[in-house]
DNA sequence: TTTTAGCACTTCTTTCGTTCGAGTGCTAAA
DNA sequence: TTTAGCACTCGAACGAAAGAAGTGCTAAAA
């Protein structure tokens, strides 16, 4: 349903002017603040029929009206335009990333501060579901005389490392030996179909070397593992300044929201890659989540997902310049990883 | 100065009744329910007498009393007496610390998270200063064909590792050179001493073989400083549902404290190793602290400081059960770092 | 001498009615 | 079709009054 012209410049009038001052707007202030060249009377028609369409919402009888989800979700697809970053803010984000960071992890992690820095919301990231990881190398180091530093590099660019202590001192053959099993026997695989096969890869075999073996798989696997799916958060606290947090209800949604992480983990697996994708309130099925936005941007190499960044704040938010942040920063971090992850040629077959 | 034993059967009570209620408490309440054998009247006037003395405050003329920073001193080093850890208790914290944590910031890290689960406050952690760390070992590993993982082993246990991409294909002979180089160079040296002298050790002998030492060089340089005495926090949000928080001036003096965190550094910088160390309120010198307490744990190896964790609380908590909470898996903590920093003796796996 | 009952006093909290202001919807005129 | 005018609604702000909690002091009891 198509809202004619001038309905949609009140439209945004109202959700700026409910932008900057998070009070219900009222007909007079828009008739003298943005003018629109009509008066108060004809706004206050408009914004009857407006709210009758479902685009506002009106809190009692004689308040102001305030955008509805609905409203959201036209405003950003249909009437805003969205503001670039200035040079100088680009550059900021350029000059963070700068620091060689090569893993993906990292990347991500840098990723939750740089935004919770630039929206002033809180900032959540996830990394990769195992499903999407396979084994492309494994390497065991010796560090020090009796750990092993295990390495799994992914097909899709994530990095794991982990150690394992030993009871006295390792022999360099045998490291070598667990090596060249280790690769031969998991590369490729999926690190799911190695988490529940675990024990089927490990055969008599092995134990004739070393029964050390045991505690090193049982650490790969507990590697395999760790931090699948993982929601971050970063600057939840920014949050609590919202006048809407205010509100007793609305608090102790937020509350749930990151305590459970539940449905921003449900959010954050859906969504497109490579694009934005923008919840508003009731748009989710969750219930806790109706006064809040949550806007996704998911990461992938090679067309496997390793993560998805993004940003929790409120319904009002500044959409024009929030969502370019985002797509600006997604599509940096987007191009650090294909970076990192490009395979070049192979020159020996070296392992 | 000693106080006779009726008025620390007092203040105990009035302690409890306040951890209980966040209310400030009257002499009836205590006549009632805690039978020391006094009418209320009795306990008014020993009540004023604490108050003069210092160890209680309070809010108004018609209100009852609060427990004030020297009574809560008071209270842990001479009136409370700790309440163990039931079998049970200590059983949940034991089976975490099970999962092979081999990396201290990793167990650190885990530390901060049973401990804000356990204790419902927000939980702290710092890693250990640059200055108390020495390269042990530095190793290169390549990973896929062109990047490289550096691996610094300090001489406190503590691990960091690293990549650094690479332009095109590295020679195997290279990598070796450069590990050699590295740890004829930089073995023994303390981390801040090789951070501040980095250019005078990679001289022209080096960019020979290859200019890429430049980036590595760069790398191992951020890794040294790389999250140096970083406080992390989790569960701060635990924090909110307190009744203190209600105050606004409580509350952006929290904001402030996990905002920057410096209070925080700075008192865990002091404290004694291997021992609880509480900072109830005004004992310390910052205003923001004033309602809170602050209890750290430091951990340590071989004598060198590898970090500290610790909890941030309102000053009314039930000190008799967190600090043997935290001492417990503060001791608990630095078995196993004792363990990794030695050998671990481990047969075989039980599965 | 110590303890306690009794009571006046203080201060905060709650409640309730009133006023005030913001903003609406409707009607009738432009 | 737009707008001025106006009665109406409802929450917010204010202030007075009542109520609750707890004190400190005094004088009697133990």
């Amino acid at each position: 349903m198509l809202l004619d012209d001038r309905k949609k410049r009140i439209l945004e009038a109202i959700i700026e002017e409910y932008n900057n001052t998070a009070e219900p707007v009222g007909s007079t202030k828009i008739a003298n603040d943005y003018n629109l060249g009509f008066s108060p009377a004809t706004i206050r028609n408009e914004m009857a029929s407006l709210e009758e369409l479902g685009y506002l919402e009106q809190p009692h009888t004689s308040a102001g009206r305030v955008p509805s989800s609905k409203g959201y979700r036209l405003y950003i697809d249909n009437i805003m335009k969205e503001k670039n970053l200035t040079a100088k803010e680009k550059a900021v984000i350029d000059e963070i990333l700068q620091n060689d960071i090569t893993k993906i992890e990292n990347l991500i992690h840098e990723a939750t501060n740089i935004l919770s820095r630039l929206t002033n919301y809180a900032s959540i990231a996830m990394g990769p579901e195992i499903e999407n990881c396979s084994v492309e190398e494994i390497k065991l180091v010796k560090i020090g005389n009796n750990r092993l530093m295990i390495v799994i590099l992914a097909d899709n660019g994530i990095i794991k490392e982990s150690l394992v202590n030993y009871d006295g001192v390792i022999p360099e053959e045998n490291i070598e030996i667990f090596n060249n099993f280790l690769n031969y026997k998991l590369k490729g695989r999926n690190f799911r179909e190695i988490y529940e096969n675990i024990n089927s890869y490990v055969e008599n075999e092995l134990y004739n070397i070393s029964n050390n073996i045991v505690p090193l798989m049982v650490e790969i696997n507990n590697l395999l593992v760790d931090g699948n799916s993982k929601v971050y958060m970063e600057g939840a606290t920014n949050m609590l300044a919202l006048p809407e947090l205010k509100k007793v209800d609305t608090l102790k949604n937020f509350l749930n929201i990151i305590e459970t992480k539940d449905a921003i983990k449900e959010l954050m697996k859906s969504g497109y890659d490579g694009n934005i994708n923008v919840y508003i309130g009731q748009e989710t099925a969750f219930d806790d989540l109706k006064d809040f936005t949550i806007i996704t941007y998911k990461q992938s190499l090679n067309d496997k997902e390793v993560g998805t960044i993004g940003i929790i704040g409120p319904k009002r938010m500044d959409y024009k310049k929030v969502i370019p942040t985002i797509k600006y920063l997604g599509e940096a971090i987007q191009q650090k990883i294909n970076q990192g992850g490009k395979k070049d040629v192979r020159d020996d077959g070296e392992e």
